[in-house]
Order: structure tokens, then C-alpha cells, then sequence
DNA sequence: ATATCTGTTATATATGTAATATAACAAACA
DNA sequence: TGTTTGTTATATTACATATATAACAGATAT
């Protein structure tokens, strides 16, 4: 796992790296099934808590993106992540709002900020194999 | 003024009201050189503190969304707002990325991320006189 | 069986942010 | 001369973040 933590960062820890999992994900970097490191054994990798990397692992997984097992760990969602659900719209157009306001108030373009959101999506998955959906 | 706080959100409530404002100066309710409230009356209306007002109006003031004179009061800047900055492109950018990575790993494809994005923008836009830029 | 590693839970503590409550000050205005 | 403006200062409450230990129970390997 490749995890850059940002301490200066006024963005949370626990929430950095629930973003750089998702992305992850997103990237393919980390397929269905993959384990995760220990709880333990990231901490101490990051040089963080221990409570710190639990609060992400379990927000993950009420998420449904990872599955926490006495057996097997900590492991990718492997079987089949969770749908666009309406509660997950809502909160998405939220946010979008608020960058768009931003955005149009500067003076950047309806294509603009279309073109955007487009390329960081494709930047992202860009070196994906094709197994996906 | 139309803002509606709600004070069980995780968004604390000085950036509920700089998303509302700043989302106010982009669908054209508010108009360089506006008039906006005074913070006690605001914060009187809205039944929150003086306080709560006055970070919102000093960090939108910080970006450059406002103007803050002791004899005009709090107006809507009339010199041009601030354009596209480098920081602003790359906050954007970290911003859509997290959403995007969500996005994608729930099944949403690249054309309906940027269709939402595009939407959602025109949705902000929409009743805006043919003024602007 | 014994030691070890897993996630989980419980406490306690330090720090920072968010929000509130008062209070006072100086500039501008009617 | 009051009154309203933004501004600043102080104090307090509540909550979130992050850390430090400690212990427990299930699972695994020696």
C-alpha cells in the first residue's frame, strides 16, 4: 500500500486515509478480496495510533468497502461493493455544489468544470485493468 | 438573504453560511456590491451567535468574496472577484478526487460523474441574468 | 498447550475547533 | 448624543481528533 500522509494537513488523519483506501479501490490498485495490513502493524508503518487506523478501517466498513474478519483480517469488499445509492447522490450533489459555487464565482466554466471533474475521474482509473463492471 | 442552517449537520455552521453566500453570489441572488446584513442582525435572525457570523464574514472577506468597510458595512465585492488560482485549482481538484474515487468504486462511469458535475453547476446558474462574465 | 497475532473494547489525557456568552472599544452616522 | 457598525478580548462549554495503556477473546502457528 502506498499511504502519503499529510500531519500538517487540517484534513483528519482517520479521514486521509479513508480517501487514499477509496482511491485505491477506484484505481484497482487494491482488488476485491486484497488484505489490508494489520490495525497494528499500519500504525506503526505510519508511525500513527492505533485508534486512528481502526477509525478508518471502520468507517470503511460500515461503508461496505472492507470486510473485517477474526480469520482473515482486514480484506477489500469481495462481493461486490455498494450501489449508487440515493443517500449517496444526495451527499455527492451536496458537495458538488459547493465546489461548483466556488468554482463559477472565480469565473471558471460550465465546460470547465465538467472537463474537471472528467479528467480527475479518468486520472484515476487510467491504469485500471479492464475486470471491472 | 434565504439561508436555512441546520444546526444538526456535521458541516459546522460558519461553513454552512460561506457555502450559502458563496453560492448566493453565483446564482446572481447576490450581485457585486449587495448590501449583506450586519452581523448582529444576521446572527440574530439566524438565532446563532455574533461570533459564528463573523468568522464566516472574515474568511469569505480572506478570499476575496467580500468587502468590509465600517461605513458601507459588509457588501458583496464590486472590484472583480479573485480568478482562478493555482491553490484554488489544486484544492478543486483534491476535492473532486476524493468524490470521484466514491463515485467510481460505487459503479458510477466517468460520463455520469461529469454529467452530474455539469448539472449540478447549471442547476447553481440557472436564474441568472445574462450579466455575468 | 503456549505463545502470538488478530480485531475489539475500555479509560484516560492532551489538544484543537466550534459555538456560545459578555463586554468593551473606536469609527461612522443620524 | 445616542446608535449602529465592525473589531477585539476573555471565558466557558461541548465535541472531535489523536494519543497512550491496558485488557479481552477468537484464531493461528509452533
Amino acid at each position: 500500500m502506498f499511504i502519503e500522509l499529510d500531519l500538517q494537513s487540517e484534513t483528519p488523519i482517520y479521514a486521509q486515509l479513508v480517501d487514499q483506501i477509496v482511491e485505491g479501490i477506484a484505481s484497482g490498485a487494491l482488488k476485491p478480496g486484497d488484505p489490508l495490513p494489520s490495525i497494528r502493524n499500519l500504525s506503526e508503518d505510519l508511525g500513527i495510533n492505533l485508534h486512528t487506523v481502526n477509525k478508518a478501517y471502520n468507517l470503511l466498513k460500515q461503508e461496505g468497502f472492507l470486510q473485517v474478519h477474526r480469520k482473515k483480517g482486514v480484506i477489500v469488499q469481495p462481493d461486490g461493493m455498494p450501489g449508487v445509492t440515493e443517500e449517496f447522490e444526495e451527499k455527492l450533489r451536496q458537495q458538488l455544489r459547493s465546489l461548483a459555487a466556488a468554482a463559477a464565482v472565480r469565473g471558471m466554466s460550465e465546460e470547465a468544470f465538467a472537463q474537471e471533474s472528467k479528467s480527475v475521474y479518468r486520472d484515476m482509473i487510467m491504469n485500471r485493468g479492464g475486470e471491472q463492471r
